[in-house]
DNA sequence: CTTTTACATTTGTATGAACAAATATTGTAG
DNA sequence: CTACAATATTTGTTCATACAAATGTAAAAG
């Protein structure tokens, strides 16, 4: 009886804590003009270090896991942060990769998003922080 | 600089945490043909008993903090499942109510959603759910 | 070498969200 | 009592998301 209302608070309290996330992070790139999921794939490609990655890579260590990921792209293309190329052994294959000017985009982020992080976990130790990701790792990384 | 990537992994966890119980709970609800929004005001008015909410109550309330409350309800009312009036004494404010149909539905999804937040959460011990929770209070709660 | 199946991405369409401006009502100052 | 500001909700518009179907390409079966 305790526990279903222990669940209950738990699993709404991860939702407005990933909004809440959502939201801090979200207002920080709103000024660079991009959406939190335009960000995530920066940083996907960003860390395959020039090798360019297909959609169905980036599909899949995407956050959300949202069927539009051409149009993901295609708005990054616009901005010419990616480029896109089909790939040459493989034309169903195409393959992205981030441009100088996207990574520059990206590094000038990195420190305002790492403030914004140390923010919203200001209210947490090192050790409490060690704990939480842990314990949020138990339930996401698993299936 | 541990640190930062510790605060960089934590708030990426709570991201795709936040996302992942999205989609399970979606999932279930889908099936009611309502979105967890929806979900969410009508749980907001059951906890209310029989009292009406305005709309800025129920926006305050609201896990994702979005605009446009007035269209929310406006698929809610289409359903059937909650009633609006204007305020007697106010008119510029709304009475918005849950109906008996909406009270069914609840009831209906309440097992369905207790059995998904113990799928996501059965990684956990007791104790461990405490110590998540307690957490992550900490940093929604503050501010 | 043709047909079928699987794969990778794109497009169409309907719905949802975000933001600003508009409407309607109430309260307040002179 | 009239004008102005404050409050509460609604509407317009633009953009993003979700889902299904369509396109294009490659591999496998016969």
């Amino acid at each position: 009886m305790e526990s279903i209302e222990l669940a209950k608070n738990t699993v709404v309290g991860i939702l407005k804590a990933g909004s809440k996330v959502e939201e801090h992070i979200g207002e920080v790139l709103k000024t660079f003009d991009i959406s939190l999921q335009q960000f995530n794939v920066l940083r996907i490609l960003r860390g395959r270090k020039g090798i360019p990655a297909n959609l169905q890579t980036v599909q899949k260590r995407m956050i959300h896991k949202m069927s539009n990921t051409t149009r993901l792209v295609d708005k990054l293309i616009i901005k010419k942060l990616v480029v896109r190329k089909t790939c040459k052994l493989n034309r169903r294959k195409i393959e992205i990769t981030i441009t100088d000017k996207g990574l520059d985009v990206l590094s000038n982020l990195d420190t305002k998003i790492q403030k914004t992080e140390a923010t919203i976990l200001k209210p947490l130790s090192l050790e409490e922080q060690k704990t939480l990701r842990n314990l949020i790792n138990k339930i996401t990384l698993n299936q």
